[in-house]
DNA sequence: GGTGAAACTATAACGTT
DNA sequence: AACGTTATAGTTTCACC
C-alpha cells in the first residue's frame, strides 16, 4: 500500500475504536458503498496496515494494579547481550512495551503485574539474575491519565 | 465481577490475540461448551473486563514514524493546572499514553507523529505555549523492541 | 448448562459501467 | 479496472428445554 487515502483513514478511525461494527454500518459511517468499503478493509488487512483484531481488557478489572515504567541500561552492548535481552523481553508477558531511545543504551519498559510481590519475582528473575544491566530504575505508575491504541491516522 | 476464573483467563488470552474467532472455535480452544463460552464472554463484556474490540494498526504502515517518550514535569501543581493538562492530553490524538509516576510531578507520555515537522507543531501548540511546564525532555524512540496490548492475565 | 431456530452478516461469484 | 448486485454459507443471538 503506497499511501493511505482519506477513505482508508476514515475506515481506520472507526475500526480502531470498534471492529465489531458491521460492514454495512461501517460503509454508512464512512460514506462509501458496502462493496467499496468491504474491499478497502480487505486491502488494509492484506497490506498489513490493520495487523489484527483484538479484545482490549481493562488492567484494573484484570487485577493488574502494579504498573511501572522501568528504565534499564545495558552494561554491555555486544550483539549477544542485546539479543539475549530482546529475546527475554519478547518472552516476558509482564513486559507490554519496550522501546530503545536515542543517544543512550537505555530501554524504556512498560511492565504490568498483579502486585508488588509479582513484580519482585519478575525483577529477580529478569533484571537481577543477569550481569548485563548497568542501571535499573523503576517508576511506579500512580495514575493512568490516558492509554489508547488508536493511532492518529 | 469478583474474580476471574481460569476459564475467564483462557478466554481473555485468546480474545486479546484474535477477537474475530467464532464462538465455536473459541469454545473448542478453551475447552468449554459453546453455550458456556458465549455466556462467559458476555459476562466479561458486561463486567467491563473486556472494554472493547478494536482493530490494531501498524504505526509504520500508517506512516507514524516519529515516536517519542516525552517526560514533562508541571511547574505548578494546583488543581486547575493539572486539570487543564489532563484535558489537553485527552484531546491530543498524538498522545497515546500518559502516566503519572510516583514521587515526582512527572508525567511520561508516548507520542506518535508522522515526522519531526508534525512533532514540532505538537510541541509548539501543546508544550511550549503553556506556562505550566517545568521541564520537558523528549526521548526519540529508535527501535520498538516490543509493543503489545495483551495483558498477562 | 444444552438445543435449536431465526435473523443477521460475511463472503464471493457474477454483472455492469 | 472499479463498482454494484445478488445468492449462499456461516454466525450470532435468543428463547426455550
Amino acid at each position: 500500500m503506497v499511501q493511505l487515502t482519506n477513505q482508508d483513514r476514515a475506515l481506520l478511525r472507526v475500526l480502531q475504536e470498534d471492529c465489531r461494527i458491521t460492514n454495512q454500518d461501517l460503509a454508512e459511517r464512512t460514506g462509501m458503498s458496502t462493496s467499496v468499503c468491504w474491499r478497502r478493509v480487505r486491502a488494509l488487512e492484506e497490506a498489513g496496515v490493520i495487523s489484527s483484531y483484538v479484545a482490549l481488557a481493562d488492567p484494573d478489572a484484570a487485577d493488574l494494579k502494579f504498573r511501572a515504567i522501568v528504565q534499564v541500561s545495558l552494561a554491555r552492548t555486544d550483539t549477544d547481550t542485546v539479543r539475549a535481552f530482546i529475546d527475554e523481553v519478547g518472552q516476558r508477558p509482564e513486559v507490554l512495551q519496550c522501546f530503545a531511545v536515542a543517544g543512550t543504551s537505555d530501554y524504556h519498559l512498560l511492565v504490568m503485574c498483579r502486585d508488588l510481590e509479582e513484580y519482585n519475582r519478575f525483577y529477580d528473575e529478569f533484571l537481577f539474575e543477569r550481569s548485563c544491566f548497568g542501571q535499573v530504575s523503576m517508576h511506579l505508575i500512580t495514575r493512568t491519565i490516558k492509554s489508547v491504541v488508536k493511532l492518529p491516522v
